[in-house]
DNA sequence: GAGCACTGC
């Protein structure tokens, strides 16, 4: 895609109605550009950009702008334009501040005045870690510079494009956007500057999207890069981008501009968070003045108070509806009655508001010290959401959140001794505990062909690697030596789990790939793993929404309305009909809630389909249907064994156990599940672990489907002895009983572990990761 | 006989 330049500032001198002086950026040259020629190209009456007279609402803006700390940087006369004139000077800077500096508003703002990305038709792109910062920001961003969200200044996220290819310079975009863009154009030819928003926040994406920046830097000298984080643990980046070995990118420290917080802390460690939680919140709306809270922990239940005045709760999280997201903007409840006590707002958060959102008007903050997120265990394989403490710097970031407008109090559920010698001092990066299959693929995509030796910020576990290494080779997504194969090339286009993206690319070949979009886009709508530390043991989800409603008072009907929607064969082939019921009733969602199924959960599908269609359009895969349905299910269960055959149970006596294949864990059927018997061989989707371990989302396939759809995986010799592996040997002997062949024995199983992995293997010996 | 909302593509 070519973006051509429309405006070109050379030659604004050209243009007759205005004198040359008269051009906003007159004389302006690309990255020679000085902070006091910002600063008066910000001052002038025309936009640059728009060349239309600026609103009253610009100047007004413009006099709130001054007023941040990252703008005196540009603007003191003792140091003025150092960030400019750094960016001018260095490929590579770090810039560091608290939330509130403005650093995501302002610093692309100076860089698109400097760097002129439109003369070159290129863009600056800031990248944030989460949908909501990069579609708040952009449009703040845009209100700003008095320019239309979506033209001049945009944003994309999944499933929303709003930039105007030509006209757009600066976009606002979440991390695994860029990354996605990267897998396409590894040299990320369309981006003059390419800013890190909120590095500290150690995101899988972020920390790719850094080493890859790292070594594109060298090959594309003309591309400038910013990293932006909002702890100061700067030194870590300053020393990874270092120029040379030993030699420290160069840092800016934007000073905090925030009120002073007092902290307090509790004087025995706290045995229940919530119910701690409920009760500072509650003590603060008894004994201090206004002011609303910020409450970060990941449930709360609003208790009747006395009559001290009205308290309204409000939840915050990232897959909230953003009309209810909108709720944290609203303003405290009004007293009761004339004169009465003041009325309080409680905003109860995922960590989303540490950094990556600003609500105005919060004073208190109580933090429970905890966050939710995802471990992945590789001895056992599975990733699970955990409760787990926070970091030192995370708490700092939490605590800051009450001094935005005035002086504040931050309440810590925990000991300060606690806090000195037991929180970690920085946030753990999510690359060190996170399940690597789509990373070791994207990065593969990418082309970084040694995994092992690739600069990492910081480097997995080989364990870690190794895993992933195994499941995508099983898969037929990696060669032997380690390399992507052409199907794994295609897979890592999906932005699906390999296993599901395995099925889909398999299914034209069963002629059934329309009904496979449609279980896929069922299959994989929002993440929804739930683990809780008071339990023994975690509960897993691999992110099935969850379509069935069930409210409390009308439970019958809803299971009534369920199994009219039931296909006995399997709940994939359930959630396809459920799909097929929907679109037959013109996507209504009151059709939707008088069946009990949640509208936002299929209009979630719908959206996701449209994009995997989408998707496999651009791979030149088919989509084609069977008319004959029996023949169509069969079909379905097949395919589901071409990505799932390592997610298998087979049933065990006749109690309703079942032992999942290989790694024989004992499992039983969720209640959920709409199997009309207990067949022998199911496939499952989840597992997870409540009052028992479950496997959820089963559907009946057979054995010989196993056997030829995935030989290799279904070796017998790799098999330990037991019921599994006699059941299979009785299917192998009647298909060579039939084909008049004797099985004797069985083959070895070819090695199929590459040379990289066997680099891995023995690194891991030599760790004693085995032990 | 079942829940319980980290984030992202």
């Amino acid at each position: 895609m070519s973006r051509h330049h429309k405006e070109n500032p050379y030659l604004a001198h050209r243009m007759p109605q205005h004198g040359a002086e008269d051009e906003p950026l007159f004389g302006f040259l690309p990255r020679k550009v000085t902070g006091a020629q910002v600063r008066k190209a910000l001052q002038h009456d025309i936009n640059p950009f728009t060349k239309i007279p600026h609103t009253p609402r610009y100047k007004e803006m413009l006099e709130a702008r001054r007023k941040l700390p990252v703008y005196a940087q540009m603007d003191s006369s003792t140091r003025w334009c150092v960030v400019v004139l750094s960016f001018n000077k260095n490929q590579i800077i770090v810039i560091v501040g608290e939330p509130g500096v403005g650093k995501t508003t302002q610093i692309p703002q100076f860089v698109a005045y400097t760097d002129l990305p439109h003369v070159k038709g290129k863009l600056v792109a800031c990248t944030q870690p989460r949908r909501v910062a990069a579609m708040s920001v952009a449009k703040r961003v845009a209100d700003e510079m008095d320019v239309q969200l979506g033209r001049h200044v945009g944003y994309s996220i999944r499933f929303e494009d709003m930039t105007e290819p030509g006209t757009t310079f600066l976009t606002y975009m979440t991390d695994g956007m860029l990354l996605r863009e990267a897998m396409n154009d590894p040299d990320l030819n369309h981006y003059s500057t390419i800013i890190l928003d909120e590095v500290h926040e150690r995101t899988v994406a972020t920390d790719i999207l850094m080493g890859i920046l790292k070594s594109l830097a060298k090959k594309r000298s003309d591309l400038k890069i910013i990293i932006m984080s909002a702890t100061l643990d700067a030194l870590k980046f300053q020393n990874y981008f270092g120029i040379q070995k030993g030699s420290l990118a160069p840092l800016f420290k934007v000073p905090g501009r925030t009120y002073p917080v007092e902290v307090f802390y509790t004087r025995e460690p706290e045995p229940d968070y919530v119910e701690s939680a409920i009760r500072t919140v509650l003590m603060i709306h008894r004994a201090e003045d206004s002011g609303d809270i910020k409450l970060e922990a990941d449930d709360f239940a609003n208790q009747d108070s006395d009559s001290i005045g009205p308290i309204v709760c409000i939840p915050l999280y990232s897959s909230l509806p953003p009309e209810q997201q909108q709720r944290i903007f609203d303003p405290p409840p009004k007293p009761q009655r004339p004169n009465g006590p003041p009325g309080r707002k409680v905003v109860v958060s995922t960590n989303i508001a540490e950094t990556s959102l600003t609500i105005d008007g919060i004073v208190y903050v109580v933090d429970p010290g905890f966050l939710k997120q995802s471990v992945y265990n590789p001895r056992i394989r599975i990733e699970s959401l955990l409760v787990s403490p926070i970091s030192k710097a995370s708490a700092q970031q939490r605590a800051g959140r009450a001094g935005r407008t005035r002086p504040g109090k931050c309440f810590r559920l925990y000991t300060e001794r606690d806090f000195m010698s037991e929180l970690e001092e920085q946030t753990h990066p999510e690359i060190l505990q996170s399940n690597l299959a789509i990373t070791v693929s994207a990065l593969l995509k990418l082309g970084v062909r040694d995994l092992v030796k690739f600069d990492y910020v910081d480097a997995p576990a080989p364990e870690t690697l190794m895993r992933a290494l195994e499941l995508l080779n099983y898969l037929a997504a990696l060669d032997d030596d380690g390399n992507l194969t052409a199907l794994g090339s295609v897979m890592a286009e999906f932005p699906l789990d390999p296993q599901l993206s395995k099925t889909l690319i398999s299914s034209p070949e069963f002629q059934c790939s329309n009904e496979i979009l449609t279980i896929t886009a069922m299959l994989s709508g929002e993440a929804n793993v739930i683990a809780n530390s008071h339990s023994v043991g975690f509960l897993l989800d691999f992110s099935v929404p969850n379509v069935w409603l069930r409210p409390n008072n009308q439970r019958k009907e809803a299971d009534a309305a369920k199994a009219l929607l039931t296909v006995p064969d399997g709940d994939h082939l359930t959630l396809f009909n459920v799909y097929n019921s929907y679109m037959q009733n013109k996507y209504d969602r009151n059709w939707a809630l008088n069946n009990f199924l949640s509208a936002r959960a299929l209009a979630q599908a719908e959206n996701v389909r449209e994009q995997l269609q989408r998707n496999m359009e651009r791979s030149e895969l088919e989509l084609v249907s069977i008319t004959d349905e029996k023949k169509m299910c069969t079909a379905i269960r097949k395919v589901l064994c071409c990505g799932y055959f390592m997610q298998v149970a087979h049933k065990e006596g006749n109690m309703g156990n079942y032992l999942t294949v290989k790694d024989n864990q004992v499992v039983a059927l969720h209640p959920s599940c709409g199997l009309d018997t207990q067949p022998e061989w199911v496939i499952f989707h989840e597992f997870v672990l409540t009052t028992r371990p479950y496997i959820r989302t089963a559907t009946d396939v057979r054995a010989e489907w196993l056997l030829e759809l995935a030989p290799v995986y279904f070796d017998i010799a790799t098999f330990t002895d037991g019921e599994t592996k006699r059941a299979l040997k009785r299917v192998v002997n009647k298909q060579a009983g039939r084909s008049g062949r004797v099985e004797r024995g069985t083959r070895r199983p070819k090695r199929r572990i590459s040379e990289e992995a066997v680099a891995l293997e023995s690194m891991m010996l030599s760790f004693n990761l085995y032990s």
